[in-house]
DNA sequence: TTTTTTATGATAGTATTACTATTATTTTGA
DNA sequence: TCAAAATAATAGTAATACTATCATAAAAAA
C-alpha cells in the first residue's frame, strides 16, 4: 500500500494531466527511466511510444512535445521536494534545524520515501542533475514563466528564503542563497560523477553525505 | 589595429582550425550571433550557412555537429576569462585582491577590452549564461572530457582553487567554491533576467556590479 | 443493456533536421 | 603558371518532430 500524493502541477504544462489515466502515468513512468538511459537530446516520443507499446500519436495528446514533458518532470520534482521539506519540518521551530533538513532534501531527495509506484523519485532526481536546467533554459523562458510554468520552483525558493530571512533577518541575499544552495546540489554532484577536477566532492557511496556537510558549513558560515 | 590573440583550445574540438580561414572565423562569429538570436536549440548549420553566405557542407568541414560548436564557443570563453584573469593579476600579490579581479572577470568578463574583431566576447558571455551548461550536460561527457574537450574548464577552476588557498591554506573546498563562483555568477544573471524570483539581484544596469558585490561577499564571508 | 462519448491504437503522411556524397569552381602558394 | 587545397553548388538520405484520419476499445450515460 502506497501513499498516495497527488502532486499539484500547472495546468498548461500537459494538454490532458498525466495523473489521471494508466497510460499517463505510463508515459511518466517510462519517460523517466528512457531519459535516465538515453539522455534527453536521444530521447523522443517514437522511442518511448515502443518502451510502453503505444504510438507516438498518443503520447502527443498528453504533451505537446518532449520539452513539455522535460518541465512537467522537473515541476514534479520541484513540488516533491517542496512536500518532502513540509513534512519534514512540520514540527520543527528552530530555523537553522529547518534549513539543515531543507539542505538534506535537496540533496538526497528520495533515498527513502517513494511516494508513488509510477515515479522513482531516484531517478528523477539523477534526470534533475543532468538535465533540469535545460527546462528553463530555452527561448521560451519568459513566455513559459508567464504561464507559469515554473511555479513550483519559486515556491521552493520562496519557502527557502523565508527559513533564511528567519536565521539572519539582516541577510541580503536570501533568495540568491536558497536558489544557490538547490543548483550547488545539483552541479557539485553532476561535476563529481563527471568533471571531478571542477569540485572537491568524491564520487562515493557518501557523496551525498559529503555534500550535505558542505552546504551545511557553507550556509552557517554565512548565516550563523 | 587589434590586439591578436591566439586562443589555444583543444584540437579535437574541430575538425579543422576556424581560426585560420576567413570562412573559419565567420562561422564563430556568425554563430555567435545566431546563437544568442534563435537559441541553441534552434540554430543549425543551414541557417548559420544562410548568414554567411556559405553552405552547410562547407561548415561541416569545420564542425562535426552544431554540439561540438557550442563546445568550441565555451571554451574560447574559459579560455578567453583565464586569460583576463591572467593580465588583470599579472602584478598583484595579494591573493585576496586576485580574488576580487577573478570576481570580476566572472561577472564582465568582456565589458572591455575586445579581443579580436571576430568574437564578440559579450555577445560570448551571453551566450555562457543561457546555454553554457548544455556544453557539458550531455550523454556524451565523459568520453569528450576524455578526449580533453573541457580542459579550459578545468584549467580556469584550478587556478581559481589555488587563489583561494593562498587566502585560506586550510579551506575545505577551494574547488567547490571556485567552480560555484562561476556558475553563480551565470545562473544569478540569468535568474534576474528570465526568473526574477530566484534571486535577490535586480535586472537593471548595474546588475553585474551588485552580482560582483553579493560574490565578494560571500568569499570574504567564507574565507576571511 | 444499449448507446454515446472518450481514449487509445494503427497507419500514413509532411516538413524540417542533420547529416553525406559528388562534382564544379575558386583561391592559394610552390 | 600549375597543382593542391578550400569552398561552393547541388543533390540526396535517414531520422525527427510532428499532424491527420480512421478504426477500435473502454468507460460513462441513458
Amino acid at each position: 500500500m502506497s501513499i498516495e500524493i497527488k502532486i499539484s502541477l500547472n495546468e498548461g504544462i500537459y494538454l490532458k494531466d498525466p495523473q489521471d489515466s494508466p497510460l499517463g502515468r505510463n508515459i511518466i513512468k517510462h519517460s523517466i527511466l528512457l531519459i535516465e538511459d538515453v539522455g534527453f537530446e536521444a530521447f523522443n516520443f517514437k522511442k518511448l511510444a515502443q518502451e510502453i507499446n503505444s504510438t507516438e500519436a498518443s503520447i502527443y495528446r498528453y504533451f505537446e512535445n518532449k520539452h513539455a514533458l522535460l518541465i512537467y518532470l522537473v515541476s514534479w520534482y520541484w513540488a516533491w521536494v517542496s512536500y518532502l521539506i513540509k513534512i519534514n519540518t512540520m514540527n520543527i521551530d528552530d530555523p537553522k534545524k529547518k534549513l539543515e533538513i531543507i539542505i538534506n532534501s535537496f540533496v538526497l531527495a528520495s533515498m527513502d520515501n517513494p511516494s508513488n509506484d509510477y515515479v522513482d523519485e531516484n531517478k528523477l532526481h539523477s534526470i534533475m542533475i543532468s538535465e533540469g536546467t535545460k527546462a528553463y533554459r530555452t527561448k521560451g523562458v519568459d513566455e513559459e514563466n508567464g504561464k507559469g510554468f515554473f511555479k513550483n520552483y519559486k515556491e521552493l525558493i520562496t519557502m527557502v528564503a523565508g527559513v533564511i530571512l528567519d536565521i539572519a533577518p539582516t541577510f541580503e541575499y536570501p533568495y540568491t542563497l536558497a536558489s544557490t544552495l538547490f543548483e550547488m546540489s545539483n552541479d557539485q554532484l553532476y561535476f563529481a560523477k563527471h568533471l571531478p577536477r571542477l569540485t572537491d566532492i568524491k564520487e562515493k557511496e557518501n557523496k551525498y553525505a559529503e555534500v550535505e556537510k558542505m552546504l551545511n558549513y557553507i550556509t552557517a558560515k554565512l548565516l550563523y
